[in-house]
DNA sequence: ACAGGAACCTGATAGC
DNA sequence: TGCTATCAGGTTCCTG
């Protein structure tokens, strides 16, 4: 469900209120959801310990805790993470829970069950090769017009399988790289290294702006997507083709078509994208 | 290298 | 109303 944005305004949600609280109690209702190590030593090694940072990475969430232990979390589609008071009634989808040492605790609810959860130690953080292999993110240092360039012409797919894999560009997904590709005027499916060099200039800023635009409007609520304290985002009122099947074009007015592209739901507009 | 499909899952919604 | 099909902000694995 969430992309690189939607997670940044989890992270920043959940931030000041959970770092320096200690986990007093996991109770873990959906064993699968732990990937490592077992759910019972997932439990036994994250009880009683303090939470010392909270940051993320692409689409993960990294809870550092004291002994140099993290916990990684990754949402994929459903998942989200709520702050409330212990007694608050629990989300009907609540899969894990963290009772903290205030009263309050943060919930785990997922309803395809498709996330993932891991707590190891941060020198065992390459098992996850997801996070480990993962390129540069967008808005950061290392993601450079030149990297995006270098990276296209070596590329024989279409441009859009390309900017959903991670270990090229961390962080954006389905709406993103429609939003992106729309505003560059790239048709989703052009085979990456034909895009010209104009194009990549106007790729490159396109993604970052999506992106800040993204995390400026708190996320992009189309379904369930919410914040650590169970707020919506604005950025769907902003989308130019994604979700907007046979509507017009905001800026030719032809109506926005909707295709399959890297098995995935793909908008764009045939007039102005090509 | 790359495309396509399946798998992991469940819920909401559209269509009949 | 009720059944069936389709689709979903993600990732990984397998086959051709």
């Amino acid at each position: 469900m969430p992309e690189m944005p939607e997670v940044e305004i989890i992270k920043r949600s959940l931030q000041d209120r959970l770092v320096g609280r200690t986990i007093q109690q996991v109770d873990i209702m959906l064993p699968r959801l732990i990937k490592w190590p077992t759910a019972d030593r997932f439990q036994a090694i994250t009880t009683g310990k303090k939470i010392t940072s909270l940051t993320r990475r692409g689409k993960y969430l990294l809870f550092g805790l004291e002994d140099d232990l993290v916990i990684v979390v990754h949402l994929r589609m459903t998942g989200k993470l709520l702050y409330s008071s212990a007694n608050t009634q629990q989300d009907r989808f609540s899969r894990i829970k963290f009772y903290l040492d205030n009263g309050d605790m943060m919930q785990y609810a997922d309803s395809r069950t498709l996330g993932t959860l891991y707590a190891m130690s941060l020198d065992e953080l390459w098992r996850i090769t997801g996070l480990s292999s993962m390129g540069p993110e967008p808005l950061s240092e290392d993601f450079t017009l030149n990297y995006l360039k270098e990276g296209l012409k070596k590329h024989k797919g279409n441009i859009k399988a390309l900017l959903l894999n991670q270990r090229f560009i961390g962080g954006l997904g389905n709406i993103y790289v429609d939003e992106s590709l729309a505003i560059a005027g790239i048709h989703p499916e052009r085979k990456a290294d034909s895009v010209t060099e104009s194009e990549v200039d106007k790729l490159f800023s396109s993604i970052n702006a999506v992106i800040r635009d993204g995390i400026e409007h708190g996320g992009t609520t189309f379904r369930d997507y919410r914040d650590g304290n169970g707020h919506s985002g604005s950025h769907q009122f902003h989308l130019r083709v994604y979700g907007r099947k046979l509507l017009p074009c905001l800026i030719c007015g032809t109506p926005i078509v909707k295709i399959e592209v890297a098995g995935r739901g793909t908008h764009y507009c045939p007039n102005c994208q090509r």
